[in-house]
DNA sequence: AGGTCTCCTGTAATCACTTTA
DNA sequence: ATAAAGTGATTACAGGAGACC
């Protein structure tokens, strides 16, 4: 595969874009992350993962074991279809988690249409007041975010403009909603008791008890 | 299990630390928790996609670097006391991502060091004794609240001056207010509920600016 | 090599609300 | 009655890292 980059720049904000085509990467990836939301559980054991053939590796250390293809895909391809273009001879597409780097355990964000001139910055403090999100906005925010943790620049666009809110807020949103998640729920889940059950399972979390709402 | 904690006074800055040991738990579960957000799914199965040779694309496939060293890795970089040795034939089956430690995704950051916040004592000593403000002072104030029930740090910084007092204490009057407003409207502050379902909360503008942070 | 992106982690600030005095 | 402080939730940003161009 690959890749070839079209400037583009739009009458609206006459920034200029630039985009990636071809490479069905973020398809692949958004396939895996279906392939993960799949089946239950119990389908596959976590014995199995952990086998040691299972990508033999000697090293405990994770650094450069896994490498991030580029996730570069045409945002057309991405809404358009789901699936992976089956074309003849390709390799097969690996599931999201296997990219994984040192964040390895979160999907990709997904294809990127960068912008390549940055406004220049406001050397001074313009931090935004604090926003009090209408419960509307809470509300579809919420419902987003239980599809999905994690943000395509495709959504993230989507729901700043239907919501009002720019793309920033946005983001920050889904941040701390991360954050509190991770904080509130102790790290307790159900994996994690799957993997104590296989003394896999040798730490204990310090914040511990979970914390309401 | 239990976490352990040790507490280190530095000789040089006398300050106390509060180092984590073994805290690997989080990242096992947050790993743990992408391969269980599974649902129905379409065309490649778990246990294929787990094979130590799917996929194995050449140079960036990550079961490639199961197999073999990554290029990417210098020594250096893998820690000191993380990394195992590198040529150890010791058996270590489980894929590099279960190791992750800390905050659960990255194995480099290792066990952290963080300052025990400084307690400050004797309680009695901070608090600002009521102060009692001048006509003048509320008549102000009472004006900018019907302007708006929200400040701006803009504006709470130059009542602030113009009626010296502390931008604390500006702020807080602020706060009692709306709580007395609150109360005796039988919670029902229109205006605020406006700007709430507005978004315009505390303060006056939307911008629809962009990603800047 | 430099810039930009998102990520995660922490933290500051402010909110509503409660309590103290 | 009300200034001030405490609590818990939440928005926003800093800082550092990895990935990408």
């Amino acid at each position: 595969m690959s890749d070839v980059k079209v400037k583009v720049e739009l009458q609206s904000d006459g920034e200029d874009y630039e985009i990636d085509i071809e490479t069905d990467t973020e398809v692949v990836q958004r396939n895996s992350l279906e392939l993960l939301r799949s089946g239950p559980f119990t389908n596959f054991s976590i014995e199995e993962i952990l086998k040691p053939d299972f990508g033999s590796k000697k090293r405990r250390s994770v650094f450069g074991q896994f490498s991030h293809p580029s996730p570069k895909v045409s945002p057309k391809e991405q809404d358009e279809n789901r699936s992976p273009p089956k074309g003849s001879a390709g390799p097969l597409p690996l599931p999201a988690w296997v990219y994984c780097t040192r964040y390895s355990d979160r999907p990709s964000s997904g294809p990127r249409s960068r912008k390549i001139r940055k406004k220049e910055k406001s050397p001074q403090d313009d931090k935004r007041p604090r926003t009090a999100f209408s419960n509307e906005q809470l509300q579809r925010l919420k419902v987003e975010f239980e599809k999905c943790q994690y943000l395509t620049e495709q959504r993230r666009l989507e729901l700043a403009k239907t919501l009002n809110l720019s793309e920033g807020q946005i983001k920050i949103w889904f941040q701390n909603k991360r954050a509190k998640v991770k904080k509130s729920s102790g790290g307790k889940n159900i994996l994690a008791l799957h993997l104590m059950a296989q003394g896999l399972y040798n730490h204990c979390t310090v914040s511990g008890d979970g914390m309401e709402q």
